[in-house]
DNA sequence: CGTTTCATGAGAATCATTATCAATTAGCTT
DNA sequence: AAGCTAATTGATAATGATTCTCATGAAACG
């Protein structure tokens, strides 16, 4: 029964960690790939997958699972909620809410344990509305 | 200016929609098409895919994106969420809650609009807990 | 610095989902 | 009841995201 992982301080990973924390809105690994090719320091694209796939289970970001494809956004813990423009991707966190004291609740009720919770919240921002109306 | 569409009634779709009708929690098209396959009354997967697909647009089923394939359940429109077992996946349906009030308020907030929001609490039900104990 | 082991990258493989298109059928119309 | 027409189906191929394979490269650590 030794240590199970020994994770290593790479080049790539720290490139994600930084590609990441520049971002406002939730990227896809595609977007990160294609990111960090424009920027000179490409990654391969299976290494970020590598990366986002381990940085979410280590809670490191907040994985959002949309109709095609997964986004992955630098979060701390704290923040589980976001408010997602369907056109352009503009998130805000959202830190507080009804959501949290809900869940408990209602799983209390039916006896289940382990609770986790998503809420996504989207719609269509101001700026995103103006843009519809003008063309 | 004419009508955009006519549905029509075919044996396919009533096969999927009674065969949801008999199912507790959230069926994948891959499940649904193996299921009718089953009972010796079989549609094509592309047809149900498509089937499932209109069905969520028009409100008709709950569409849960999960990691790997997205899964469909009939609900009526009223009931938007769920307490899942990440388990043995059986499902509660939740027909209470502060999230809808929420949603509208946070997104007027920010100017949203056309809002949506989706939320699933997730966990562990007690006959899992107990399997879990006991092996 | 040498060794060991984990990480990377190029490419192939997988898996869910969607597109193509000829053959079929539902819902009129007569 | 028979015919017409457009929507629907199913077999198949195509797409697109994600994962696997495996040879090469680079951390960690003595």
């Amino acid at each position: 029964m030794t240590s199970t992982d020994t994770p290593r301080r790479t080049r790539q990973r720290s490139l994600v960690w930084e590609y990441l924390s520049d971002c406002e809105s939730f990227q896809t690994a595609q977007d990160v790939h294609d990111g960090l090719k424009a920027r000179g320091t490409p990654v391969s694209l299976p290494t970020v997958y590598r990366t986002l796939t381990a940085m979410a289970e280590n809670q490191v970001v907040d994985h959002l699972l949309t109709d095609g494809q997964s986004a992955y956004r630098l979060c701390s813990p704290e923040h589980h909620h976001h408010l997602i423009c369907r056109v352009c991707r503009r998130t805000i966190e959202l830190t507080q809410g009804p959501v949290e004291q809900w869940a408990d609740s209602v799983a209390r009720t039916y006896g289940f344990t382990e609770i986790a919770h998503v809420t996504e919240i989207s719609g269509v921002c101001p700026r995103c509305q103006e843009l519809t109306l003008h063309r």
